[in-house]
DNA sequence: AAACTAAGCAACCGCCAAACA
DNA sequence: ATGTTTGGCGGTTGCTTAGTT
């Protein structure tokens, strides 16, 4: 029997309560049961552990509103309950997580998501509370770091218990595992790794974050009359959030008059159904008019995402957000750390963080840090409702992460032009620097891929290259305010082009954040794109190459 | 040394579903 | 069939500690 533990008493208790005797004394922060005892709240103390662990080992568990009877103990049964089940049970396993606990953790949550518990059941001793502490600490700590939550090469493989779900529509996306989804409509998946996701790892993993504005505002103000292809309104949340970290494309059609940028914030159904047709090869309507189960299951994928949701609630009236507050709220700052920061925290991030190299366009966007870009946000999103014209909603445009740059036309470099950019690590502007180091991407028009006529998966990841570049931009010979995406084009591409968009981004980069930084990106060996994508021109594993601090004390 | 910040952890809360009356 | 109770789960909060400025 695990005697009474008494780190946390020591830790958490308030001092005046350590050498208390009477558990019935303190009733601070109680409140009244139904006989009007005072129910105790708060740590516990050894006293009222070893009441608890004794009536356990004469009654066992369960019937724990019992407890107070039996006992006098002023504790509610659900705290009994936890107590029990988180500190006082036998074969707890205290202490840090091995590296093979962590690794389990890391596949099983790439597979269930939050669930918390069901995780437990693969690691003896394990709570689920302590999984849950660990994850969120975890997920801070990565998106510190600016790394993906996923190392890459982790497998994703469909595991018997997610053979339940056969009908996604039957169930709410908050419910469904990543793999669930995908199997729902009888669309089975083979075992999927991240191996088939590389091509757009880089992007899709710290592709960036909407800015801060995205999820709240989107769904106070549009949500509600959006057409959403998911069953449950809250996923669209999660969606939102968690194409956050996506993707570096959108493939939606401005249908509804909203501006690019406005579609951008307000039309997360068409950047999921673009995100799922980068390139997933068993997308059976890589067209994406209909919601295939990849797309239902991939917006919610932790794995594929790096993200994570939650459960659902309704998102009328308040929304509110439901991921742990630590899971996204400062992806964010992270991603705009390059842009905002100095050059030197700048090159912190981007030396531990390869993905996030390859997302600058979210940190162009994102106003966490940086009033003036919000102000720009808020700016071009006027704009965009201003400069409506029919031709703008006429236009299919393809909304991208980067797009938000064009906001209603209005390309970022020029938004950024107008601001100065006082926060460009380099002192410069960041448009200038975008503008000067960033090749015209050959390309193509947004309207070169109507919805109706997105290309085979075969083709995706090339669209979603070209995507990446606005007609604006690539008219005035602007190019796209992203690296990421003209990492994806220069990468994803195939061609002789590569070589000299990979050595024009290299020089971006350089001027973004250092010559010595972007020496990094230059030992880029000539490898197919994928084969980039996934090793960030380091090690072949990122996985390994993450920092200490990400790979587990 | 003090103030501040981040990390880690324990516990609570609200919701939900199953069991029971 | 309906209402209540109980247990479980996931999200969030708040406290303590450790590290940094």
């Amino acid at each position: 029997m695990n005697g009474v533990p008494n780190e946390s008493d020591r830790r958490m208790v308030p001092k005046d309560e350590i050498d208390s005797t009477s558990i019935e004394e303190d009733s601070s922060g109680g409140s009244l049961n139904g006989g009007n005892q005072v129910l105790k709240k708060g740590p516990w103390t050894s006293a009222e552990d070893a009441i608890l662990i004794d009536y356990v080992k004469k009654h066992g568990e369960g019937n724990w509103n019992a407890v107070q009877k039996h006992t006098g103990l002023s504790r509610c049964g659900k705290s009994c309950r936890l107590r029990w089940a988180n500190h006082l049970r036998p074969n707890l396993k205290k202490g840090a997580f091995t590296p093979e606990e962590e690794q389990l953790i890391i596949e099983l949550h790439a597979k269930m998501g939050n669930k918390w518990a069901r995780m437990a059941a693969h690691l003896p001793g394990r709570t689920d509370n302590e999984i849950k502490n660990y994850w969120n600490t975890r997920i801070k700590r990565r998106q510190r770091a600016g790394l993906p939550l996923y190392p890459p090469n982790i497998n994703f493989q469909v595991s018997d218990e997610n053979q339940q779900s056969k009908n996604v529509n039957e169930y709410s996306y908050s419910d469904k595992q990543p793999n669930e989804l995908m199997q729902g409509s009888n669309f089975d998946i083979p075992d999927i790794t991240f191996e088939n996701f590389n091509a757009n790892y880089g992007s899709l993993s710290y592709a960036p974050p909407f800015p801060d504005i995205a999820a709240s505002n989107m769904l106070n103000q549009r949500i509600g009359s959006l057409h959403y292809p998911f069953t449950n309104p809250m996923s669209c949340v999660k969606h939102l959030r968690d194409s956050e970290n996506l993707i570096p494309d959108l493939h939606g059609t401005d249908s509804d008059g909203l501006s690019t940028y406005e579609h951008f914030l307000f039309k997360p159904s068409g950047k999921i159904k673009q995100t799922f047709g980068l390139g997933y090869p068993y997308d059976p309507d890589p067209n994406g008019e209909s919601l295939t189960p990849l797309e239902s299951a991939v917006p919610g994928s932790h794995a594929l995402l790096n993200g994570t949701f939650s459960a659902s609630s309704p998102i009328d009236g308040t929304v509110k957000l439901e991921l742990p507050s630590l899971q996204y709220t400062e992806t964010d700052g992270n991603s705009w750390l390059a842009c905002s920061s100095t050059p030197l925290e700048a090159a912190d991030t981007y030396i531990e963080s390869p993905p996030t190299t390859v997302s600058l366009q979210s940190e162009c966007i994102s106003p966490r840090n940086s009033g003036l870009l919000e102000a720009l946000l808020h700016e071009a999103q006027t704009l965009g409702s201003a400069k409506k014209k029919p031709s703008d909603k006429s236009s299919s445009s393809t909304i991208t992460p980067g797009n938000v740059a064009e906001c209603s036309g209005v390309s970022i470099s020029e938004k950024l032009e107008e601001y100065n950019d006082p926060i460009s690590p380099l002192g410069r502007s960041a448009s200038s620097v975008f503008n000067e180091y960033t090749p015209p991407i050959s390309g193509s028009s947004l309207d070169e891929f109507p919805h109706s006529m997105a290309p085979s998966t075969s083709d995706n990841i090339l669209v979603t290259a070209k995507h990446v570049s606005s007609p604006n931009v690539v008219d005035k010979g602007i190019s796209p305010c992203r690296p990421d995406a003209l990492l994806g084009s220069v990468w994803l591409d195939d061609g002789s082009q590569s070589a000299k968009d990979q050595s024009v981004f290299n020089d971006a980069i350089a001027i973004l954040l250092g010559q010595d930084l972007c020496n990094e990106y230059k030992h880029l060996p000539s490898e197919p794109p994928s084969m980039l994508v996934q090793g960030f021109g380091l090690d072949s594993d990122p996985w390994n190459n993450m920092p200490s601090a990400c790979q587990m004390p």
